[in-house]
DNA sequence: CGAATTTGACCGGCGC
DNA sequence: GCGCCGGTCAAATTCG
């Protein structure tokens, strides 16, 4: 029987079936290109196997709508008498879409075993006749017509209808019973077709919301493009008026902004691209067509597009007419090699505090301790162990000039959810490495885009972060230590200060995961503003509700911090409001207030964030 | 006793 | 090629 549709509810008790439970529909089914009978089949199970469900092994006694006349067609629990006919394959599936239901009528409605109960073939088990005594029923159809119709055989009835007085009795039995069952065949067809109703319902909204989301992602990749072309116009102008010594071109070494961080793979792959498709018309061609072959495709679902399209554009990459071909780099053959320069990217930051070690919501584990030249203070060595396999790494180290000054750099990007509180220095260190790793920054030396950044991250600072273009890796250097003297990190050439003035000195010992935030947040941006995006974007629907409100705790004040930039897309006036949230949070723990002599006591923040923390 | 830390050994990159 | 140095490994040790 090809039919059009139909409801499966093996799986289901008739008694909960369909309407009375809400029936949960796949909004997004992988096979997105329409909701038809594969797609809702794994739910309602609709296709060619639609039968009548029939729960045939029910006891009586278990059917607590019998004789029910309540309008509800909450519960179509047929009872059948399988002793009707034994031979007769048992019909599962109850089909709510029969297209030949003029087939009931010519062709079934004889085939029953008893010539006058006719009835189509999902139904006819509905009747059964006399011989069998286990059950009195005529006709257990648990089934509300609406009706009001009595269908059951009382003793009543028996008597009446095998009244030998009465030679047309079972004729007329016959005729009530067809008409019962055609009014209950009209009824089921009208539930087909407000079912069939509701499955168009839910396909138009599945189509509108899929088109609407492509609509999204195209209007995205519209505006990343504009807004590289702006960054790139920036550039251009930096670039001009800049005359300093050119700074060997390590960030070109990182222009592969692919998924070192498997977390966001999809997201970092198509944010790099998104770069080198902005610098080629070539590849934004490709990138094109590429978006539109994705949008054409309707087979799968989203996810999938998605991961096919960066997967795609990961091996468009491949050849060296991408990044590499841009860089004066060896041809990477493997993302091996992305993830390896991926993970050279770190993000220093420098906090004053006595603790061994920062609190940023992460669990690391120590894995080793070095002394490191030129500083007589060891250097400890750190692996995140929130997740395993998770390549984030850290140093930690005190600074040789000015031992409460602890250095800790961060590397990599971390595989796995964080925690609140984890959020600021994840974010840090994913914001500036891709920022470092931003094609953006391979079209031009460091020293140009330090200086870039320094007037578009923190135009309202002065000194607060470093960008090393000369180190062995690229370096943001985040100050939380607030030295008023602008040269004092710059123990490399080619490092620019970030100044941020109006910090206390001992700010980082308070907050010290809060600021990384900040800069990661604007180093965010940064990468935003370059093309990049990255996978922790905050909510904003969360945002406005959390910057609203002082913030109780640590993590509070960094997800108001967030917030607050991340609704903000001016990222300057962002970034007062959150230090303003920092600073202006009457955080109880917050102790900027009460030192601000730049000593660090004992029981600093750090401390406290501890106790917030993880640790 | 399991987990975390310590610490010496080892490895690879880089400069000479 | 050699040595230096940064980084990592892994066995030993310590800790809770």
């Amino acid at each position: 029987m090809a039919r059009g549709g139909g409801l499966s509810i093996d799986s289901d008790p008739i008694g909960s079936f369909f309407p009375h439970k809400p029936v949960v529909l796949n909004s997004f089914p992988e096979d997105n290109t329409t909701i038809n009978n594969s797609s809702v089949q794994h739910k309602w199970k609709l296709g060619p196997n639609m039968d009548t469900t029939v729960n045939r092994n029910r006891s009586q006694s278990s059917s607590p709508n019998t004789n029910t006349t309540s309008s509800s067609i909450s519960t179509i629990p047929f009872q059948v008498n399988r002793t009707c006919d034994e031979n007769r394959p048992h019909i599962d599936e109850m089909d709510f879409f029969p297209n030949k239901t003029d087939d009931y009528d010519n062709n079934h409605m004889n085939n029953c075993a008893s010539a006058s109960t006719s009835a189509p073939p999902s139904l006819d088990h509905l009747v059964h006749t006399h011989d069998h005594s286990s059950t009195t029923n005529i006709l257990d159809l648990e089934v509300d017509t609406g009706l009001n119709l009595l269908t059951t055989n009382t003793s009543s009835d028996h008597s009446m209808v095998d009244d030998e007085t009465y030679p047309d009795s079972k004729e007329k039995r016959a005729k009530s019973e067809m008409f019962v069952l055609q009014a209950e065949l009209e009824r089921m067809k009208a539930e087909n077709h407000r079912l069939k109703s509701m499955l168009d319902q839910v396909n138009t909204n599945y189509n509108a919301l899929q088109t609407h989301l492509v609509s999204l992602m195209q209007q995205q990749k519209e505006e990343e493009v504009a807004e590289q072309q702006v960054f790139d116009r920036k550039l251009d102008e930096e670039k001009q008026s800049v005359n300093g010594t050119l700074v060997p071109r390590q960030f070109m070494d990182l222009g592969l902004a692919t998924n070192a961080d498997s977390s966001e793979p999809s997201l970092s792959s198509s944010a790099g691209r998104s770069q080198d498709l902005s610098k080629s018309p070539k590849n934004n061609e490709v990138a094109s067509k590429e978006f539109e072959t994705k949008k054409s495709v309707s087979d799968n679902g989203f996810d999938q597009d998605k991961k096919e399209f960066v997967r795609r554009i990961e091996k468009e990459d491949s050849p060296s007419e991408g990044v590499a071909a841009n860089n004066n780099v060896p041809n990477p053959k493997n993302v091996d090699h992305a993830e390896a320069t991926m993970r050279k990217a770190r993000v220093s930051v420098r906090a004053r505090s006595e603790a061994p070690m920062i609190t940023d919501g992460c669990q690391w584990r120590k894995y080793g301790q070095k002394m490191a030249k030129g500083n007589p203070c060891p250097r400890a060595y750190y692996r995140c162990t929130m997740a395993a396999g998770c390549p984030v790494r850290k140093q930690v180290q005190r600074c040789a000039e000015d031992r409460t000054i602890l250095v800790t750099t961060y590397e990599g990007n971390h595989n796995h959810p964080l925690p609140p509180a984890a959020i600021a220095m994840a974010q840090t260190t994913s914001s500036a490495a891709k920022m470092l790793l931003s094609g953006s920054m391979s079209s031009a030396d460091g020293l140009m885009n330090a200086n870039f950044l320094t007037r578009t991250l923190l135009p309202c600072s002065s000194s607060m972060a470093t960008i090393s273009a000369s180190a062995p890796f690229p370096t943001v250097t985040l100050d939380l230590t607030h030295s008023p003297n602008p040269l004092q990190l710059s123990k490399s050439q080619n490092q620019v200060q970030f100044p941020f003035p109006g910090i206390p000195q001992n700010f980082a010992n308070s907050p010290s995961s809060l600021l990384p935030q900040i800069f990661g947040q604007a180093l965010y941006n940064q990468s935003k503003f370059s093309g990049l995006q990255t996978s922790q974007d905050a909510d904003p629907s969360q945002s406005s509700n959390q910057s609203q409100r002082p913030p109780p705790h640590l993590a509070d004040t960094v997800s108001a911090a967030t917030a607050a930039i991340a609704a903000d897309p001016n990222f300057t006036a962002a970034l007062a409001a959150a230090i303003t949230s920092i600073i202006g949070g009457s955080n109880p723990n917050n102790n900027i207030s009460t030192n601000n002599n730049g000593t660090t006591p004992n029981n600093t923040s750090n401390g406290n964030i501890a106790s917030n923390n993880n640790k």
